[in-house]
DNA sequence: GAGTGGTCTAGACCACTGT
DNA sequence: CAGTGGTCTAGACCACTCC
């Protein structure tokens, strides 16, 4: 198998350092023609390379040597700019949108809203180390926080509920999965469409045992360990 | 994206029940035939429905429905059988190989032995509906059980240090990841070599807060849900 | 505008599966 | 044995990024 050896011979180059961290490898023609291959054999090898989190690729730009990984406990961290400051990682959050919507099924559910309940809906751009991370989604019921319609959309949302209604949660129900992109995805994050990304779900409950808060994390699978304990 | 609009013509096929859970769909060269395309069109359709756990592929047999999901806390389930029990899945364990061995280097820092430690490493294939669907490697220390080098290969583990030696957890320290499938899984599980598994390691501690049992199951992504708590 | 990946065509031969 | 997926060739045009 061809592609096999190619993979192997791209990884070796990676594991000696001579492709470093974030650095571009050269591109798909180049790449195929230094393997006397074509481009869809080439392919096939950084696919296989990709799946174990070594490169990745953005869209029409080029495929990147991938980073270490961060390590994320979703039972304990709620706020993931928390834990990318706890291992010192260049983060920065940026605002997609945030709105008042009605709760959508699924959301009503796990929160368990009545019918009709209103929530705060936060999207949000993770950008770590110069690349494009993460989508995050927040969904925070309206009528457990009369003010929270106000927020600014850059603002914390863990922080908020944390400084304005001593909401803090020391455990979260969570759902790991893995999952195509979804078109708002892909555009945000630069990747093709329906590419995998790990899907992080978690559900914050309070003292009272009563979800307040609930926090999708979509992020390139190579970018994260979860380890929980 | 003609492959696009393939994945969702399958899909739809699938969800409206025309394809039903383990079903073989048509061959590639049908449906490329009946899609007015190619091959290689094709299957980048496929590969895209599979990533989203609609379907799945076997070494050189063809491309089969998948079925519902096995809901997996991985927290406090330590014995995948009882886990399968619970949700009424056919289930069938067999043993791969059993031997003692001289504990690998991640291992042996995991379960925190001295050097030249011996484990009992126990390899195990998971039929789940009669699918070929999960690989499972244990180790155990052989200091902590001194009877464990006698045990049965067929044995189940996580059963076995509960009864002989009142070995429970109640909670164990969990990794998740997604990773390629190595030689060995892919011709267990007869899907082509390196392709995705979701890897679930478990680390079992006692009441003294000693790691006993260290477990990895390497399971089809489609098959399985991570849901914690 | 040159270069990149995204997508696609129309074949081919091989190794293996199932009968 | 016929049929399947596994792998590969040698091109092509497009939409987009970067300079």
């Amino acid at each position: 198998m061809q592609y096999l050896m190619i993979k192997d011979a791209i990884e070796e180059q990676i594991e000696s350092g001579m492709l470093k961290s974030g650095h571009k490898l050269p591109s798909e023609r180049v790449l195929a023609e230094s393997f006397s291959t074509t481009r869809i054999t080439l392919r096939e090898a950084l696919n296989h390379l990709a799946l174990s989190g070594k490169v990745y690729k953005e869209e029409r730009r080029g495929w990147f040597v991938s980073t270490d990984t961060l390590s994320f406990n979703p039972v304990t961290d709620t706020d993931f700019a928390k834990v990318c400051q706890k291992q010192k990682w260049h983060y920065a959050v940026s605002s997609i949108s945030a709105q008042r919507v009605l709760a959508p099924k699924e959301i009503a559910e796990t929160l368990q809203l009545p019918p009709f309940s209103y929530v705060i809906m936060q999207t949000k751009l993770w950008t770590i180390e110069g690349r494009k991370a993460a989508v995050q989604y927040q969904y925070a019921p309206e009528k457990q926080f009369s003010s929270i319609a106000m927020i600014d959309e850059d603002a914390n949302l863990t922080e908020y509920l944390k400084v304005h209604y001593l909401c803090e949660s020391q455990k979260n129900r969570v759902k790991v999965e893995v999952a195509p992109a979804t078109e708002l995805e892909s555009s945000t994050l630069n990747i093709s469409s329906g590419s995998m990304l790990m899907s992080i779900t978690q559900t914050a409950i309070n003292n009272q045992n009563i979800s307040y808060l609930l926090q999708v994390l979509r992020i390139s699978h190579d970018l994260v360990t979860i380890e929980i304990e």
